[in-house]
DNA sequence: AATCAAAATGGGAACGTTACCATTGCAAAA
DNA sequence: TTTTGCAATGGTAACGTTCCCATTTTGATT
């Protein structure tokens, strides 16, 4: 029976009948430096002791924890756990592991796990930032170590964010529901103070509903006893013209889906469409049309990102900001005119 | 400007004019042992320093690293994510932080995602397997990592199983349909094979209908080729009598909502409930009756065992095992009987 | 006042690794 | 030959902590 302990970089190098700097060696970057005859040994040592480095011991003396860190804002979000998945793809085809920190929209314990994910070493951090936690991300950044930040800004932080192209989705958003005949497109989002995401859509929504000639409203609250007046005077504003809404994030759809149902309202007659693509959307008939999130091209951008500030001997090609949507069309978005219910 | 690197045991000791063994036990749980006035000097020279421990240094030098590993079959099931969300909130009430690493369902990924978890010195392993890795978690146990499975056995491994409890939420979902006046039952799983979990469920299925006098059928694939028919199927042979669907898991719900949808049955008239419970379920109309897993108490359930294994001494009281799931009632196990078609 | 136990504190080694520099061996250049 | 240079290897000192044991201080007991 084996011993209980984990081998160590010593009892190999015994076995090998060698030194352990050149254990070391063999399981760093610098495995080329030894001659084909001491690598076998070692290899068979390794093998036969199934000794594995203690990544502790390594990211102690300097050789990098091999440790990525992410804060989500909300894991229960469909689009956070795809991003997660997404950064977690990405790192491990890196050789790196991922400590998720979630903080549950509660900026106190946000700051409490970043310090927490400093104190484990991290060698880089993706941020999907609730609050506005600027003082400790400084902090953060001035200490050196590698920070990217998905979908919002934080402050006056000067890391790179990360997220999706907002003008192209709006633009592709406003051209669907064109194409598909709606002349009228009222936007729904929650408050978009803090996030800069939401600023850059609604701003975006302004600028080329008009461009394109189409009338539109905005709506800046989820909340039913505001949504669903804000709906139905929508709507019967607008009587006679083909109405749509534009729904700025998952969280909007899963409202206004709400709204609809609750006043009744045809999916299709009126229109729907959201960005962030959730597995109902399919479900709710006639089926919801989404722009769905690249989040793996995301998340993967994130940690390229990372390591090229660790190791800035890899070539530093540019990191794609800015990854577009992809159009998922369903029954949503598909006009019924009042001609529809003439015939049979 | 502070300096770019972080404070250490040692920096902090000469500030507070003192010995690190000393700072070292006002931050490890032995802090009583110093007097008041030597505690305010360190905690002075600690908080003007930024001071944090150095988890690496710690986690090599025996105390503990004060992590644990989570190993997840699918992130993107939500069920996982709520199980990853429950454990996540236990760890870091006890101050343990949490590797997740997802497998994608890919056995070798899992032998991979294993070793590396070992590699960094996790205290505890939360894994919810995908495939059945015997012997790596043999290995893992007779190293004497403390491990908990969530949801299912994994061959012969004689760690603890936390999870639903299968055979009350079986009884709960019949007697409500019972209730409710449905007569005939299909219960629909995914090939129970590897799953300790469906064969419960499936095994409790056949023995608690029968005794409540329920006609009932089984069906064993989610595949739309199969689904469909034995869907259509099932409802013509019962004509007459009320008949409802019973889904081991959320896929199955999914994958019955589809074949409701496809079949243009009405839910309901057909009842329909389904284990787990997800955020669509209350938007596809009538609203989908589930029974919702109590994921926080089964994640806090598990840190806590896991952590009644490192440390002896705290009273192991009992660790619940089997958790009792929560029914939410919806249209879809609402009965409209024929005559329902009859009043306006 | 003298003694002793207990509490409070400090010094050094160890944890498993990598970084740095020194040494060895051997072939090519002088 | 003798030198030079480079590739291959080994030894030692960190890294920041905790643990064990030794020392000092304190307060109570004789």
């Amino acid at each position: 029976m084996p011993p209980t302990t984990r081998a160590t970089l010593i009892e190999v190098a015994n076995v090998a009948n060698t030194s352990k700097t050149s254990v070391s060696r063999y399981f760093g970057p610098e495995r080329h430096k030894l001659s084909p005859a001491l690598q076998a040994r070692i290899k068979q040592a390794a093998d036969a002791l199934h000794y594995q480095p203690n990544l502790m011991a390594r990211g102690l003396k300097g050789g990098g924890s091999r440790l990525l860190g992410m804060l989500v804002a909300d894991i229960r979000n469909p689009f956070s756990v795809a991003i997660v998945h997404g950064v977690e793809v990405a790192a491990r085809k890196h050789g790196y592991a991922l400590i998720v920190c979630n903080t549950d929209n509660d900026p106190s314990l946000e700051q409490r796990h970043l310090a927490s994910l400093a104190a484990y070493q991290v060698e880089g951090l993706v941020v999907n930032a609730a609050g506005q936690p600027q003082q400790l991300l400084q902090t953060i950044m001035r200490s050196g170590l590698p920070l990217v930040l998905i979908d919002r800004e934080v402050g006056e932080i000067s890391a790179p964010v990360i997220g999706l192209d907002n003008e192209l989705a709006i633009d592709m958003a406003l051209n669907h529901l064109s194409h598909q005949g709606y002349r009228c497109v009222l936007y729904v989002s929650e408050a978009p103070e803090q996030a800069s995401a939401r600023q850059e859509r609604l701003q975006r929504f302004q600028q080329q509903s008009a461009s394109l000639g189409l009338d539109n409203a905005i709506l800046t609250s989820l909340e039913e006893q505001e949504a669903i007046p804000a709906l139905r005077d929508f709507i019967q504003e607008n009587q006679g013209v083909p109405c749509a809404v534009l729904c700025a994030n998952g969280n909007a759809t899963l409202a206004m889906t709400r709204c609809f149902q609750h006043l009744e309202v045809a999916m299709g007659e009126v229109g729907l469409i959201g960005i962030d693509e959730l597995d109902w959307c399919e479900l709710v008939p006639p089926g919801i049309t989404t722009l769905a999130q690249p989040t793996d091209a995301i998340g993967s951008a994130a940690v390229t990102y990372l390591l090229h500030q660790t190791l800035p001997s890899k070539a530093a090609k540019e990191v794609q900001h800015h990854h577009p949507p992809v159009l998922i069309p369903r029954g949503s978005t598909q006009l019924i005119g009042p001609s529809a219910h003439l015939s049979p």
